[in-house]
DNA sequence: GTTAGCACTCTTGGCATGAGAGTGCTAATA
DNA sequence: TATTAGCACTCTCATGCCAAGAGTGCTAAC
């Protein structure tokens, strides 16, 4: 289905003007913000036969046009202009980026906050991982009597920590044994490469606890891929009207919970390289039906990465949130690039 | 100021019937609905009475009656009756943490949850800290060229990790005897007790890098006494009536941020031992004029606290808040000595 | 194919109205 | 003297009505 020029101008201003008035529009103010050579009653036949395609609708009898799920879908993919941001916001950014620490975490947090701001709806982060998880070190620090801290550093480069519980008291010196002991014969393997309970030398009973804890410690890790992402800008989304009653205000708070996204964010339809965009129902059921994910990822191939990216209204600018998602995820990946190389 | 006895009765019972019902209480269903002996014209009479002392006000003429925020401070400080959670209660919060692993991190998290979910308000817990903060080892990883990962253990039993760049290429093992060296140095110490600069050894450029991050890093810990709590139940807090409007919601959701709770909590409030509360005006001005916080300690003496608490609109339950909050306060203590005395 | 014209529909805001809840005051009562 | 019955009065809230405004759909003319 493709629709004739001057209906897919029609629909793309229809589009447009909703997208930022947030009411429904009429044919006689379209005609009007829009020096279109033609009179409303010409543009109220191609409305009909826009809703007849189900590329719009009308809330009610006498009221504007409100683009559809479909007609977001549609514009997007066929009318939508080609927007990158212009030299001076990608400045503001960078400018951002190099004020920041060069701590990676911050810089992913700063990504969230500038996504947020700039779009004015919620942005969604995930701390860059790799997929394959290797145990680079672990060190056992006595606490008191039985008990010792285990910190544990994978490739991924985080360091991770937990207390353990030996069934005797150990001291920092056979803490100090043990964990070399277990450098050597686990370090540097994921934990698909551990070596197996019968090859290797029997395990003692402190060493069962610092191998099962640091065998868990790695599968959270690897599965903790897509973890609950950092969210910002709840604030600024709530402010758009299509959240002005309480009622959808609270349900959408709920929707925005870490815990929740981190299961309904649908990072299936990130292919690679470009931005993916999941309008209104094309998301799988559940509280997202009205709302839109634009997303992408961000990292070095075959290295850590995340994703990154805006959840609003369906009603929302996707030009300008393509435009900043794809700059901003293109920035982080590149101080990944460089922090990776040693500048 | 002191009520006579039917007088606060009445005050009593209006704070009671206003905190369940929500609505203004008047004189006539006072009476159908705690068996006064009394008729409604008395109890008007009283009603003005109490407006004179400034503890309740109308919304307008013809409505019931409503605690001032120093009805409430009355309230609390002499009618409220003393309550301790039901053994039932009790053993329901007990079998919450009984459920979770040995973690710190899990039981803050879950006294956040037990709070949030009891008192249907925002629950407020800092992590535990330890006002004087020593440093307990110190570990150096490599990772790329001239950067390592510096992992630092505190005494407050956390671990915390940076990345470091030096000026030359470091090896691990030249890592190793640098860290080794300074923990001999540095371990065991405060800040404030670390070797100046003229006294100790002249450092090497590889070593400041790592004294600097270390000194910065325990700096923060000891000033994040004080840290961002851990928020739950804000859409507890949000469904409560006094929210219903939209504009108020999204002025409460600024309010309950992490970081402008952080230097809003009224601490100062906190003496020894017992619950604070904070009623309304009471607090410094700002968005939390509206609102109540209940607020304890929790801890071990000399070692390391934190605090916990709710925060609701003025019109919460008081009493139950109160009961909740200590209850749960002394839970938490409970298990940190015991983690402390190792069982 | 386009447009002018018009009847029709639906929302929105303003306004009046009446029921309901509650007050304050006065005068009678115990 | 404290309590209470009674009553006029006030204010909110829900309801219904009306007029204005915006927009549509259809028809007939260009």
């Amino acid at each position: 289905m493709a629709l004739s020029e001057r209906r897919g101008r029609i629909l793309a201003f229809i589009v447009d003007d909703f997208i930022d008035s947030a009411t429904p529009v009429g044919s006689q103010s379209l005609v009007e913000r829009h020096a279109l050579g033609l009179s409303s009653a010409t543009v109220r036949n191609e409305m009909a036969a826009l809703e007849d395609e189900g590329l719009i609708t009308h809330p009610h009898t006498s009221a504007g046009r409100i683009p559809s799920h479909r007609g977001y879908r549609y514009y997007v993919s066929s009318l939508m202009p080609e927007r990158n941001l212009s030299s001076q916001e990608q400045f503001t950014i960078l400018h951002q980026f190099h004020q920041a620490s060069g701590q990676l975490e911050e810089w992913v947090q700063l990504a969230a906050s500038v996504l947020a701001n700039n779009l004015h709806n919620v942005a969604l982060v995930t701390q860059p991982r790799l997929l394959e998880v290797r145990l680079k070190h672990l060190q056992l620090v006595e606490l008191l009597d039985n008990r010792a801290l285990l910190v544990v550093v994978t490739t991924d480069s985080g360091a991770h920590q937990r207390t353990l519980e030996f069934p005797v008291t150990m001291h920092q010196e056979a803490l100090s044994r043990l964990a070399n002991r277990l450098n050597a014969e686990f370090g540097h393997k994921t934990v698909a490469e551990f070596p197996s309970r019968e090859r290797s030398a029997p395990l003692g009973e402190a060493e069962l606890v610092v191998v099962t804890a640091v065998t868990d410690l790695l599968l959270r890790e690897e599965q903790a891929a897509v973890e609950a992402p950092i969210v910002e800008g709840v604030r600024e989304m709530l402010r758009q009207p299509e959240f002005g009653h309480s009622d959808r205000m609270l349900d959408t708070l709920e929707a925005v919970d870490e815990r929740r996204l981190r299961d309904a964010i649908p990072s299936g339809a990130m292919g690679e390289g470009d931005v993916a965009i999941v309008i209104g129902d094309e998301n799988r059921p559940g509280p997202y039906q009205d709302m839109s994910f634009v997303l992408a990822r961000y990292g070095l191939p075959g290295g850590a990465s995340g994703m990154l990216g805006v959840l609003g209204p369906t009603r929302m600018a996707y030009g300008d949130a393509v435009a900043n998602v794809r700059y901003v995820s293109d920035v982080l990946t590149e101080l990944m690039r460089r922090l990776h190389e040693g500048e």
